[in-house]
DNA sequence: GTGAAAGCGCTAACAG
DNA sequence: CTGTTAGCGCTTTCAC
């Protein structure tokens, strides 16, 4: 076993080049580029000569050389500020991630993941600026993140989440439709016969948390109601207890509750629990996110679906569109699904 | 808003060009490019120089050229077997490609994530073969999708998760130590007092599967104690429910359970319940993987945990070395952590 | 419709 | 130590 540190460098050519499937077809090399480029005039003849060529010899184009000539690289960079790349064990954001390369894997583009820390983030944009990429997406639970909204000038990007501040530059970005999926569980709950509904809401410097207590306050306020029972956690159990407690201490009548998140909901059950109140006859409970906490929680939580997967392959696809000059809406919303379950599980009152 | 489908073609070059920036630095091509690639003779006068001069000009070096000429990508290629990618939402996968991509991103490689369909496999092989990539990595849970090993005479590859089979070909690959980490498990319950202790093993024709149960038998074996307390499960909770119950129908002492998953051994503490056994009192139980499932169990399982992300981590590290040609083993197997708590929470017996 | 020629931006011998 | 000279493998006008 040597220690040879030098890269391995190959004496022949391994791999057919386009030059040798011309010879071996009999063509010239433009010709089996325009082939292999599927262009449209190309005698129907030749185009099979040139693909037996192609399969006799095993020949596959080299992508440096094709993207050096055709100032294109067919590759989508898919940038995770490190922050969240920390939370890449939360099945939202990895669900996310499959989506895009589910989809991308259909298409001629290859996916290539950046983690883009604080301090080297200028690596990520040198990267992304040097032309690496035909385009790029950026996903984050923080949308600090958008630093790289004003390379959307430059270089084609879809975000995943929408800014916080809708800035001037326009960005395009995809986002599941926060407002509305809050303001259908809030509504399941008044169907179901709730008339005071408090929220517990997520911080208000994120847009989820933001946006889900809008989506409570439209739900409510549409239909005349009260919408002060407003308490504010971080998205954690424990936070979500704490916010429950405070609602309580209210003194004021609850018996509907929507909180921003699944975790949350977690919380406040115990507390609901330990105020010998009963889930759902006292208090029906809906959250959002549909993730373990909620599908185990007893009694198990009504939520709202997110459809990661679908958010991930629509990003893809929007970036797709936009790279390839098709007309693209700047923001699209995938919708939210309602999912029942026995913390709601009430008859109408009359 | 117009429906031109054509790529945007820019007109004249966007980034500047190496020649360019010796033009600026009053040097020659050649020189640019060693300053670039820091090599090791160029007078510390010059390389100043040329730095400046990239810097003014805001230089970075094109991808496709570099690798056009000098034959290597600084691509590495993740290798995710559609099967696996469904699995993506599952922590601990997710996990390992955390910590492969950060790993990476130290490193001057870049990390192209590919879904490997049943179907478009072929794609992939080409892709890899077609000298796209410096080199994979194959990550998956069925070891079936090994389909790639013979690619390993031709790239660097390295393996997640060990061959089923231990192929003539040898492959490298990187792992977490089942069989160690089950003894380990086993020996806990040991020396907490159990003398029966049964096992409920996983799929025998996945490598965890079974290195589990060989490590769950080792460790009664090396003490002389009995094994033949086996039931196999396919590491759903209901399989650990099924299984339970068979073990305890068979009407022998038992006084301890190892479960090749948690996921299993919650099924499992529900059956002990119903059968008016205690835990840990009557039965002490631990399992494997540290998750939710686990963390979460009443009362909270002990278990044995996956350096997931170290696992990945070390997945790139060796490929790396092999890419360079440093010498590297042909498995490394990482060290598992045992995690107690309440399910094993008693003293010794004497 | 097809071929010829001219590079894309960079690295890698080889001289000097 | 630095410059010169050839390409890497492919696309792309431009003629024919």
């Amino acid at each position: 076993m040597t220690t040879d540190t030098s890269p391995s460098r190959q004496g022949p050519p391994r791999t057919p080049t386009l030059e040798m499937v011309a010879a071996e077809a009999g063509v010239s090399r433009a010709t089996v580029s325009r082939v292999v480029n599927d262009s449209p005039r190309v005698t129907e003849h030749v185009v099979q000569a040139v693909n037996e060529a192609i399969a006799r010899l095993n020949y596959v184009p080299n992508r440096a050389a094709r993207s050096l000539a055709s100032r294109r690289t067919q590759v989508i960079a898919l940038v995770v500020p490190e922050t969240t790349a920390k939370l890449f064990s939360d099945p939202f954001f990895a669900t996310v991630v499959q989506g895009i390369a589910m989809a991308l894997s259909e298409t001629e583009y290859t996916l290539n993941m950046l983690i883009s820390s604080e301090l080297r983030s200028e690596k990520t944009r040198r990267y992304l600026l040097g032309g690496n990429a035909d385009g790029a997406i950026v996903v984050s639970h923080h949308s600090g993140d958008h630093d790289f909204s004003h390379l959307g000038a430059t270089l084609p990007i879809v975000f995943g989440g929408r800014p916080l501040i809708q800035n001037d530059e326009d960005s395009y970005f995809v986002d599941v439709d926060n407002v509305a999926g809050a303001a259908t569980a809030t509504e399941h709950l008044l169907d179901r016969g709730a008339r005071h509904v408090a929220t517990i809401a997520g911080p208000q410097d994120m847009p989820p948390g933001f946006d889900r207590l809008a989506g409570w306050s439209r739900a409510l306020q549409s239909r005349g109601l009260d919408d002060s029972l407003v308490e504010v956690g971080d998205f954690t159990p424990e936070s979500g207890a704490e916010a429950m407690r405070r609602l309580l201490e209210r003194g004021r009548p609850i018996d509907g509750l929507f909180t921003a998140n699944d975790q949350m909901a977690a919380g406040a059950y115990s507390v609901i629990r330990d105020h010998g109140l009963r889930i759902p006859d006292d208090i029906m409970v809906a959250g959002y996110d549909n993730n373990y906490f909620g599908s185990t929680a007893s009694p198990s939580l009504t939520t709202i679906n997110q459809p990661s997967h679908e958010l991930g392959a629509k990003m893809a696809e929007v970036l797709v569109r936009l790279i390839e000059n098709k007309p693209t809406p700047l923001v699209t919303l995938m919708p939210t699904e309602l999912i029942v379950r026995a913390s709601t599980d009430r008859r109408p009152t009359a």
